[in-house]
DNA sequence: CTCAATTAAATTGCTTTCAATTAAATTTAT
DNA sequence: ATAAATTTAATTGAAAGCAATTTAATTGAG
């Protein structure tokens, strides 16, 4: 009885392709993210303060899939270009605070110009780009199974 | 005029979902990776060697998106571990051959376990699954654009 | 109340990833 | 035939990313 090896080919598996893809765009990004002197994920940490204005850390991990080991050092480097505050909350010292400053708010401006930019460049239609992003939150929302 | 900042929101962004679903979906590789001693890079190297048995440093990353700045410290460490062997070309000096050995050939049968386990914990039909697949090639054929 | 368990973030150690540079071999143009 | 340009890997340096551990604060159980 033979072995079927088909599934262990690269193109028969989601997760690579997923994988390139990811790194593919991300580095589609790093042109205009050098511009404004920001990696990829300063860039995404700054989008949940441009929303949120207030986080902790926990939250921050929630939201973007990481954990302080990626954090902290991002947040740091946030902090000294004077992007981000980070304070411990009153409440429960355990708990680190990420508020914006005013700079932060300034990035705002530049930073909005950036995803049209990579928009145009990815060859979907709007309706492939919608159905992408549906299956993509599939798999993200069913993280407990 | 007020600006518009929608598409600067995380849940508005196609490269977030896929940057974080790459990312967990490899996660879920790890502790069956583990078993047999590799890296999620590392495997998918190794997928290639199952299938081609021979190939260049170069070929390799324009399969796996990768560079040698990537593949050469992952090709050392699977020599090392005496899966693949690494030989100069004889008709071209730059040219670096990998090579697959019987124990990395042996690894396969292993290998070839991880798929189904991980197929069963993406919750997507086969047509969600043939979808997303075909808009993740989609998006990587057209890396010119 | 006190000690154990839990929680949040930071730290450590390791692999990955990439841009940029370097080194060596090959190809091309003159 | 030789010099310039190109190609292939390797190297270097920096940021991510993650598992595992540590530290400090808080909560809970007896």
């Amino acid at each position: 009885m033979e072995k079927n090896y088909d599934m262990l080919k690269l193109e028969n598996q989601l997760c690579f392709p997923l994988y390139a893809c990811s790194r593919e765009i991300v580095k589609k990004y790093h042109p205009h993210l050098d511009e404004i002197g920001l990696t990829y994920t300063q860039y995404i940490v700054m989008m949940v303060m441009w929303e949120k204005k207030h986080v902790s850390v926990k939250e921050l991990g929630e939201k973007l899939y990481l954990d302080s080991g990626t954090l902290t050092p991002v947040l740091k480097s946030l902090e000294s270009k004077g992007l981000v505050t980070r304070t411990r909350s009153s409440e429960d010292e355990r708990v680190l605070i990420v508020g914006i400053t005013d700079e932060g708010e300034a990035l705002k401006e530049q930073a909005a110009e950036i995803p049209p930019k990579i928009a145009c460049c990815v060859a979907l239609s709007p309706e492939e780009a919608g159905t992408l992003y549906k299956l993509l939150y599939k798999i993200l929302g069913n993280e407990s199974a």
